[in-house]
DNA sequence: CCAATTGTTCAATAACTTTTGAACTAAGGA
DNA sequence: TCCTTAGTTCAAAAGTTATTGAACAATTGG
């Protein structure tokens, strides 16, 4: 019951850039971004569209390698595949997010920050 | 007989990408950076597609933000622009320029580097 | 003026993308 | 087992994008 992604090395450039050219799927990114690592399941994204309509999103996201989906019982945990991404195309992940959170045209993040526990 | 640009401000993020997700305007975007600001005319692109579908292209990459066409005389000179691209989104464009080249599975640009003469 | 060069516009078509609701599967808990 | 939760799949509809050839406009050079 895995799903099925790209090696590191067949993320593609321009599979990339056009998937990240969808305001949903930016949205999403960010998101994940925002929450440093930690794996969240498809429901903490329904601010972004509806269920079925996410699931398109997702799948787009995870065949283009840029996040990655692990099932955990009836969840889906889904991460960003930063370090993947960072060693195929350095520095772009990075820009990309710090563009979109500079963009006053888009939506802000929503959600709560980690937070550090001592 | 000048053609419509955005202004700085109002380049979108989801916009450029996605018309950097395309492997035709990819290819013309990397073919600009290689020449280093030098601005070419369309007919300069003619092995990345037909010329209607060229100024398809092309428009969509002014309208997005990413060129600049000048019209002289007969011609449109395309620049990037680069210097507005890097003020909206810094380091955007240098690591979608850096990863294109590192892609194997891009095509190599063609062309002749610019020659610096003494 | 005439012809060549450069590039656009238009209409048609094909292909792809996004969105939706209904039906479905799979796992977990009572 | 039955119900709930989580998410997928399917088919349809709507919208968008890419590609093409034919016709067009504008400028330059002879």
């Amino acid at each position: 019951m895995t799903l099925p992604h790209p090696n590191t090395d067949q993320i593609s450039l321009p599979i990339v850039l056009g998937v990240l050219g969808d305001p949903t799927r930016l949205a999403i990114v960010r998101y994940l971004a925002s929450k440093q690592g930690v794996p969240l399941n498809c429901s903490q994204f329904l601010d972004f569209g509806s269920k079925t309509n996410l699931s398109y999103h997702l799948a787009k996201l995870r065949e283009a390698g840029v996040t990655r989906a692990e099932v955990v019982g009836t969840n889906r945990m889904i991460t960003l595949r930063r370090a993947d991404l960072d060693a195929r195309f350095p520095g772009l992940l990075d820009s990309v997010i710090a563009a979109a959170g500079d963009d006053p045209a888009l939506p802000a993040v929503g959600g709560h920050d980690i937070e550090i526990h001592a």
